[in-house]
DNA sequence: GCCCTCAATGTAAGCGCTTACATTGCTATG
DNA sequence: CATAGCAATGTAAGCGCTTACATTGAGGGC
């Protein structure tokens, strides 16, 4: 469409158009939108009654030009078609929104080369900073972040070890006090269905978690049979069947998260396997879906909106100059449900 | 942040620092990146390599403010924390990516006050065209978008009858085949729990549904116990659990979504009333959910990532100056799963 | 050889806003 | 009563980009 055409089918009212009928300048007008305690409460009225008038918005790409911000926050997340993710971010929006802060989503697909393109596309558009999921990136990138002075917040994780800022909960931890609790039920043979730990840091801490539990149980963690599946209920039931035709059959099936835990415990019981009779299973970030199936899902809860909750206060602070001093650490815990018994007999 | 502070902190490369280096014109580099073919490929190299030395990345608001296009979609959906906005939106955006338009999403809360909000805020931000879920709006939202010159899409609803494009399902003709079936097999008493209906025309379609088919069957539609309630599984059961306290108890619930079906079925059990064997119990949407609860839920299944897909592009070629000449409608299928049966023989 | 055409590139005028700095007209002060 | 000080407002310079229009130069037709 060209610019001649557009200009003629809509003539949006701007500044200078209030700013004439208000006969004041653009800089008062300005002024009374931005910071009204500047100006004159005659003047303000007289401007926001023409403002009213000719249904005046402000154009935001030149607001942001002059004003070099923009108030918006990128978050960028995997996939929206995840619950726990979906649920974070509503509670991150609902708190962003109180502060007046606009959200920008977008989702990866968890493919590392989309995930950085939304990264540029994000600051482009002029993010005054970012939430993220896991460590797990390219060096370029956050050099890429650091050279804009683009604030980063890193979610769904804590690892004190790494010196980037985040605010999470220790998936190796949470994960080994799971694994610890199957372990001493005297289960001997485990399985671990895992999301795909290829640039998936929180992944990988969970299957290191299962290990680390091992470990303390003086088994050795090689003799865990791993599947590393896409996440999909359908995957996870695969991956059980799979898992179910390797002796020795592990009695005790740990899946990274809920949905391929879910997969896993209605593959067996199609299976012909009692749950936990005959297999146990547990999940990972205590879903809907977990308290759905049946029996209920022994799993480790995520206080999900708790964390966008906070990560939207946190990211509000940085962009204001008041960065967060460390990391923070939320709580998981253990709910301990039906799928989880046992081991058989035998 | 002062201006100042800022520019001696970060001196982001611009499009005159990329001319000066490839020892060009600002033109000609503006026109490599949106024109390529229009300049000469050595000069394009010559460009490119300048930009990518400098690591420059073009500043959205200063693009959209010359251009005044943004290649932006916004979409606003009433909540990210269902399953069935995610599956639609995740399909939308990936369909955008393909087209280089960027996904701007935000969500309601269900609140038309919210929606205005959001609306007018991803207007100012430039957005090309908008994404909005169902009829039911304020005429006053729909003539400011019609003045701002925004193309809009209404998706989730295909009504003939409203004169504003659309995209999606016959709510009221999906939820009466799925009615006619209940009361095929027998039923008699019938129960809804719907969405809130206020502001909702989904929701008001599918009880019409549901309506019209008991007229068919020659019964008064007032006899059927209707309980709207908010979306959750929760919600679901408590409604259910009040139906089956009046007399006489529905031997069908017919529940507007999935989500309160499951919560229905759930109560059902606990309640100790075998589902389909005393209550049959029916859902709408096919979210994952419905085939993990136990017995597998019956509903009507919408191709909701179809409807996204269809959707970008609709909206794509609205933004290209090709408005499509008709609402599209999607097919719904019906899906007998477990929780539909004859009624008890009493 | 002259002129026209056309493709490639350059020039420069904005796009609509914010804000540093200038101006104005007060009041309070000595 | 001159003047410093201050609050309210105005002036105008950009912010970084796109694009209409101008310029250049090479190739082709006569």
């Amino acid at each position: 469409m060209s610019r001649k055409n557009r200009e003629s089918e809509h003539n949006l009212p701007t500044l200078a158009d209030v700013a004439k009928r208000a006969e004041v300048s653009t800089a008062t007008v300005s002024r009374c939108l931005n910071s009204p305690g500047q100006v004159q409460e005659a003047t303000r009225i007289k401007v926001m009654t023409a403002v009213h008038d000719l249904g005046y918005s402000p154009n935001f790409g030149a607001r942001a030009l002059a004003a070099r911000r923009t108030n918006t926050i990128g978050a960028i997340i995997p996939t929206m078609e995840n619950a726990i993710f979906a649920r974070a971010i509503q509670a991150f929006q609902e708190e962003l929104h109180a502060s007046g802060v606009t959200l920008l989503v977008s989702s990866s697909s968890y493919s590392p080369e989309i995930e950085e393109e939304q990264i540029r596309t994000l600051v482009a558009r002029g993010a005054d900073a970012l939430l993220l999921i896991g460590h797990d990136r390219s060096q370029a990138i956050y050099e890429f972040l650091e050279n804009r002075g683009v604030p980063v917040l890193i979610s769904w994780a804590y690892d004190p070890t790494m010196a980037r800022l985040s605010i999470g909960f220790d998936n190796r931890r949470a994960m080994a006090g799971l694994a610890k609790e199957v372990l001493r039920l005297g289960h001997r043979h485990i399985g671990i269905i895992s999301a795909e730990c290829a640039g998936n840091d929180r992944a990988r801490a969970r299957v290191d978690g299962v290990r680390d539990a091992m470990r303390e149980h003086g088994l050795d963690p090689e003799m865990a049979h791993l599947i590393e599946t896409p996440y999909s209920i359908e995957n996870g039931g695969k991956a059980l069947r799979r898992m179910t035709e390797h002796y020795p059959r592990p009695t005790a099936v740990i899946c990274g998260n809920d949905v391929l835990a879910v997969g896993a415990v209605q593959m067996a019981r199609e299976l012909g396997l009692r749950v936990p009779g005959d297999v146990s299973i547990t999940g990972f970030d205590d879903i809907e879906l977990a308290r759905v199936v049946d029996p209920p899902l022994t799993t480790v809860h995520v206080p999900h909106r708790e964390m966008g909750r906070q990560a939207a206060r946190l990211l509000v602070d940085m962009v204001a100059g008041h960065p967060a001093r460390e990391s923070v650490r939320l709580e998981t815990t253990l709910r301990l449900r039906g799928t989880l018994g046992p081991p058989p007999a035998k």
